[in-house]
RNA sequence: CGCGGAGUGGAGCAGUUGGUAGCUUGUCGGGCUCAUAACCCGAAGGUCGGAGGUUCGAAUCCUCCCUCCGCAACCA
């Protein structure tokens, strides 16, 4: 019987379009299921979305449509995109799968029944208009944090899990596992952060919102995103019901992760587990993040990475390779435009594509009906071959730890060499004379089967490629690229000769891409204005959203000219500025949101508009009485000033 | 002292049982012509953030400091 390999990605949260972010863990997670499958493992490979939750009720309502209509829509558009991407999963789970739902009751009924699961109430300070729960360290002077409106101190009844009753198990599976969490600079992370410190239990229940998985029984009850969501492990499998797949499968071998909710992976996931007495997952391995050159990706930033438009632009494949190979897998990296070009041109065109091309077009050339057999060999050859022998056992040995960067090194050490050892024999001077056919025919011949083995190792990483090369090798026996024909050398058999065809990368102009590339994020950057400026309309904090207001409302705001008398940063934070603004007959002290626009010792001398009549308020510790207006740009903030020299403390209206 | 990560040739990175500082890209020079202006060879280029300390010897261990980046907080 084949062993088995399960991994999984996490489940994404469909509020809206998925970026390269996405795509690089599911890459990964297809990279690793291939090259699974290839070893002759039974894998399964699990994605899928996660739908519950009062932001997706939200949207739903947004749009006027039904929480499912809206999910169903955008999974649809995921779907393509792991189409697009070449994504070989077997399973793709939805939490409004009915018997996931059915599963997730089944589930907390058991951890209920153990007593792991208990009713209590949830205290917490409650916005009304936000339908928000909010932590005492959660709140801004005593306000809601998004609003700004009073909260009440407010108890709910909700279900709690028993985490911390398997807080000294969870602290002994770290000590004595230490393959558990991956890269293990993240179990110091969990350890130092949240378990040694203490666990409290966990809230698994909410009233605020109903789209969800009712509990059992007390239906008032949904179940919050923890259990939902976590289980869908080993829902996908058919627990609790039909077995069969959950018996083969788990415990998984891997989930992959993102390295923001590897703390939900290893403690919250293993202690459920724990209480349904169901076996733990082998490893939880945490990737780092795919950063922009100076900041991350956000959708209203308009930085946002659109996948589609760079496979449209540079192939699938070659997507796949540069989020693989630039970045080692578990630390962060940064994505450029020239960066991935850089990629594109020196590996795969230069290196690996014009290797295939040459030695293709020399075979053809050369040998118009195939290599003869007659071969004659020499020393240099053992150069070549020696290192092929070993570059499967090698690129294994990096697979299994995941270290998709280095295996591919490894595959490319022999792309070098392969380069190199045509220029050492140089064919084109064995080709001019008849009697050094059979050592031009042994050169070409190494040349194809070191190509053969290369393709059969990158097949995970770019399944479109590999028989591309195979297919302009002329290779025609799909046992000579099989898994296990790639630890062994001398397989090549062309019987047809090579079949030339167009380049498997082409060259790219990076002047030229660069500058196409750079004008379309600018264009999306405006346009994720305009769509910000529409959305922040109708979903503004105020429920009657913007409206007129008459003139005598607009005379309850004070608004004077002020002179900046004297200003520092405000200790400990990064954006506040605390000014003393002279208003003619008073020096106030005001706090602003601009340390980022303007540096403290240029606001002396300035001359601004201050709203007076805001109440006081503390931010930071530090009272602040007005406001200095400003206009927002895309950059920061301008501070507003008047025109000419005025008195301080003169009205403005 | 909020938590964490990082500072190594122009750029991006490797480099922990301490022992001559490596790779990729870029630049310059040369070679070759089979190939996608590709490929191969060579060269230049680094006080390994700073200062102390341990040691025969420190990028690597210890102490202090500086800078940058994430997270958290903060934008009336």
């Amino acid at each position: 019987m084949k062993p088995k390999y399960y991994i999984t990605t996490p489940i994404y949260y469909p509020s809206g379009k998925l970026h390269i972010g996405h795509s690089y863990t599911t890459v990964a997670a297809d990279a690793m299921a291939r090259y699974k499958r290839q070893a002759g493992f039974d894998v399964m490979f699990l994605t899928g979305t996660d739908e519950h939750g009062q932001k997706i009720q939200r949207k739903a309502q947004e749009a006027g449509i039904t929480p499912k209509a809206y999910v169903d829509d955008i999974v649809s558009g995921i779907k393509d995109l792991w189409k697009l991407l070449d994504i070989s999963y077997d399973r793709f789970i939805r939490t409004t799968d009915k018997d996931h739902e059915e599963a997730i009751q089944h589930i907390f009924q058991k951890l209920y029944d153990k007593g792991d699961i208990y009713k209590s109430e949830y205290e917490g300070w409650y916005c009304t208009p936000c339908e928000s729960f909010w932590t005492k360290t959660q709140l801004k002077d005593g306000k809601c944090p998004d609003c700004g409106r009073d909260v009440e101190l407010t108890r709910e009844e909700s279900y709690f899990f028993r985490l911390s009753k398997y807080q000294d198990d969870l602290i002994a599976l770290f000590e004595n596992n230490p393959e558990f969490i991956q890269p293990a600079s993240r179990a110091n992370e969990m350890l130092n952060n949240f378990l040694r410190p203490g666990l409290e239990d966990l809230c698994v229940s909410r009233t605020t919102f109903d789209w969800g998985v009712p509990v059992p029984f007390d239906s008032k009850h949904i179940v919050y995103v923890w259990i939902d969501a976590l289980s869908n492990y080993i829902t996908a499998l058919g627990y609790p019901g039909k077995t069969a797949d959950f018996e083969k499968y788990w415990p998984a071998d891997v989930h992959l992760v993102g390295k923001e909710i590897v703390r939900f992976h290893t403690i919250i996931w293993p202690a459920m587990l724990m209480a349904l007495d169901i076996p733990l997952p082998k490893q939880v391995f945490g990737h780092g993040w795919l950063l922009l050159k100076d900041s991350k990706m956000s959708k209203s930033k308009g930085n946002v990475i659109d996948p589609v438009i760079l496979c449209e632009k540079y192939s699938v494949d070659a997507i796949r390779y540069f989020l693989l190979r630039e970045v080692p897998f578990g630390s962060d990296g940064i994505f450029t435009n020239e960066a991935l070009i850089t990629r594109i041109n020196a590996d795969l065109a230069n290196d690996l594509g014009n290797l295939v091309s040459r030695t293709v077009a020399m075979i053809k050339k050369y040998f118009p009906d195939g290599l003869p057999e007659a071969r004659e060999t020499a020393a240099i050859d053992d150069e070549l071959t020696g290192m092929l022998k070993t570059l499967q056992g090698d690129v294994c040995v990096e697979m299994d730890k995941l270290q998709f960067s280095q295996a591919l090194a490894e595959i490319w050490k022999v792309v070098g060499r392969s380069n190199k050892y045509i220029d050492e024999t140089m064919p084109w001077v064995l080709a001019k004379t008849p009697e050094t056919a059979p050592r031009l025919a042994a050169v070409l011949y190494n040349l194809a089967d070191t190509i053969r083995v290369i393709s059969i190792l990158i097949e995970p990483f770019m399944p479109q490629t590999a028989p591309k090369i195979q297919e302009q090798l002329g290779i025609d026996d799909p046992a000579t690229c099989s898994w296990e024909s790639a630890s062994a050398i001398g397989l090549y058999r062309a019987p047809n000769g090579a079949r030339p065809g167009k380049p498997i990368f082409p060259r790219i102009d990076m002047k030229k891409e660069i500058d196409a590339l750079d004008a379309m994020m600018a264009r999306q950057r405006a346009e994720a204005e305009t769509a910000q400026a529409s959305t922040s309309q109708d979903t503004g904090t105020e429920p009657e959203g913007v409206k007129l207001i008459e003139f005598t409302d607009f005379l309850k705001v004070e608004l004077k000219v002020g002179k900046i008398v004297s200003c520092e940063k405000v200790k400990k934070s990064d954006k506040l500025l605390c000014s003393q603004v002279d208003l003619g007959g008073e020096v106030r002290q005001i706090v602003s949101g601009i340390a980022q626009s303007y540096a403290a010792e240029d606001m002396p001398g300035r001359q601004v508009v201050v709203v007076t009549n805001l109440a006081p308020r503390k931010i930071r510790g530090v009272e602040s009485n007005g406001m200095l207006l400003c206009a927002t740009t895309q950059d920061g903030y301008r501070l507003l000033t008047v025109d000419g020299d005025v008195d301080a403390g003169s009205e403005v209206g």
